[in-house]
DNA sequence: GCAGGTCAATACCCTACAGTATGGAAAAAG
DNA sequence: CTTTTTCCATACTGTAGGGTATTGACCTGC
């Protein structure tokens, strides 16, 4: 079970680094992976530079948190894109099934979540996360129309479903969220 | 951080208790919390005790998993109850709130899903317990008029909306649930 | 009572990591 | 070229936990 190695090459690694390998691999394998002997060891150096770099574990952990918070990319692309309240929806969720199939959103965002259970700091950023993307979401429905009831509760499926696409397991029932999509955002988008 | 320990009363041990501590543990804190000495400690024995009834620890994690698949008490519940299809779904619908609020559900789906990611026989198990639950739903939609393709749509985002009530985190939106519920249910109920 | 079976405590070995201290190489500054 | 700063390796300590082996205590049937 040989590691890959990231540092073939023999940069000289920077914080961004570590921080970035170690948020690949929370998003593979859970907080529990995040260890520093280990990024080392897949990263081609030892633990000496990791304590160059941050006091502590903890400081890591805190800085995948702080990545993680800022890593609202979806919501301001689809708000860059433009377009109507229906249309930046539309985007929304269309833009999920690609993203689950290249395995990029799904294991951060259940990562992150098993992660907040047992973690004070982790779970606020979870919840503040959470309503930033409901509360932008029901503004949209009410942009088309919505009540704010009607809003809130159609906001809250539709995250529901785009999150479900990361947590589930869909390969027993090969090709479902092809096959669903489009009525899906029907029912949802429909007055 | 004084632990609980469960075995105050000095009743011996069988392996069924090992399973149930353990269950609880990784519902709150993961699969990576299961770790033999400190359910032993936690239980008032040492692990002498655990390695007399497991070989090992992967021993104990397959009997959690076994116990986990077994436990589709809520489908079995609404359909000991009985109804037509609609009130079935209306009662698989109700009885979710119930349970996050008493946290007794969200949990352990997550850390069961969480723990998929680096497990083969986890990550087999949730599979063949989401298409379960899927197909179900499905039936019961069928049942009620929707022809296989709508059904199967709404199947899936029914399925979401009760898997993120215990994953999301609502604290940040009181009350959110209770208000968007009887809306959520009519919009993934009407033909 | 006592013999066999059941459950648990103790002691031990080994590995995986977190963290520290220190020295050395490589790059940048002068 | 020399000094200083930046980055990393090595060696060490300490702890947590998996697994084994052995002994002991209790419980049960005879």
């Amino acid at each position: 079970m040989n590691m890959r190695i990231k540092n073939s090459n023999n940069k000289r690694l920077g914080k961004e680094d570590w921080v970035l390998e170690a948020f690949t691999t929370l998003s593979e394998s859970g907080v529990a992976a995040v260890r520093v002997v280990v990024l080392a060891k897949s990263m081609g150096v030892t633990k000496g530079s990791f304590y160059w770099h941050f006091e502590n574990r903890q400081e890591l952990l805190d800085a995948i948190l702080k990545k993680w918070r800022l890593e609202q990319r979806v919501i301001e692309r689809v708000e860059s894109i433009g377009g109507t309240p229906e249309t930046m929806l539309k985007n929304l969720l269309a833009s999920v099934p690609r993203a689950v199939r290249r395995n990029k959103s799904g294991a951060t965002e259940l990562a992150v979540r098993s992660w907040a259970r047992n973690d004070e700091k982790a779970a606020e950023a979870v919840a503040m996360v959470d309503k930033e993307r409901i509360i932008w979401t029901q503004q949209r429905l009410i942009d088309m129309g919505f009540n704010q009831d009607a809003a809130e509760m159609r906001a809250f499926t539709i995250y529901s479903y785009i999150m479900a696409q990361g947590v589930f397991s869909t390969e027993k029932i090969p090709h479902i969220l092809e096959r669903i999509h489009e009525n899906a955002v029907d029912m949802f988008l429909q007055k």
